[in-house]
DNA sequence: AAGCAGCTAGATTTGGCGGC
DNA sequence: GCCGCCAAATCTAGCTGCTT
């Protein structure tokens, strides 16, 4: 990874602040990492409701996010910042300090979900909704923008020559599996329209709409129906 | 329709361990 | 010391529901 993010941090994580591993446990436990939901126990709400409601995010992003936490919490430790009362200053230093690492704007958005999952609303509003953030955010993507490959991950030649050998029926016995197959591949190539979007489309009659003079037609999607 | 926040799966990296 | 294997840790692209 070094080799991937040339900024990344160099030098001894307790004098640079800063954790490329686990985090020596006396440091963990110095700074007290809140558990997950402490703050919805403390707004009045029992154990078990909170711990039903944790349970809406799937364990891997609940496992991601406490380790986030940790973290967090660590750089606090060594700053003798609150990491429990602090000002949204404090997420924007951290998140400066994540940033000079490498570090891109996707990994940040995730940083972000994990202080506010562990941590009370910054003035009454999620820490990932605070403008300051949002704009820090934005910055990121735009110093550091997601490096997209620009060869297709896959062949469109490789893909003509599969419809091509679907097996060839005479126009009045062609099966509706074929038709539909390139159907679909054309209309998904031609709209870069999302997978949910191809699905929820209908040709049924009654979503089939005709504008005045034939000039325009429109297909109305419908959750749940096939093409 | 477009943009955004939150979430997740999968890819990549790192570290530990045993065998040679 | 090197290699291969495996699991855990870490990162990130892209998906999706929601809002504007």
């Amino acid at each position: 990874e070094t080799s991937q993010c040339p900024l990344r941090q160099e030098g001894s994580p307790l004098t640079s602040g800063w954790y490329d591993s686990t985090p020596p446990p006396e440091v963990v436990e110095a700074v007290g990492v809140a558990p997950e939901g402490a703050h919805l126990v403390a707004s009045g709400l029992s154990t078990e409701v909170v711990e039903t409601i944790l349970q809406s995010r799937a364990p891997s992003t609940r496992k991601l996010y406490a380790w986030k936490w940790i973290l967090f919490t660590s750089w606090c430790g060594v700053r003798q910042l609150d990491p429990v009362h602090f000002p949204v200053g404090t997420v924007l230093e951290f998140l400066q300090a994540r940033f000079a690492t490498g570090l891109t704007h996707s990994t940040l958005k995730v940083y972000v979900a994990a202080i506010a999952a562990f941590h009370s609303p910054l003035g009454g509003q999620s820490v990932g909704k605070h403008p300051l953030v949002t704009r820090f955010l934005h910055s990121a993507l735009r110093l550091r923008p997601p490096v997209r490959s620009r060869v297709p991950t896959w062949d469109l030649a490789v893909v003509l020559e599969a419809l091509c050998k679907l097996p060839f029926e005479p126009l009045e016995e062609v099966s509706d599996r074929t038709l539909t197959l390139k159907a679909v591949f054309l209309l998904a190539i031609s709209s870069l329209k999302r997978v949910g979007d191809l699905q929820a489309l209908s040709v049924a009659p009654s979503h089939l709409d005709f504008a005045p003079g034939m000039a325009k037609a429109f297909l109305y999607p419908r959750p749940g129906t096939l093409l």
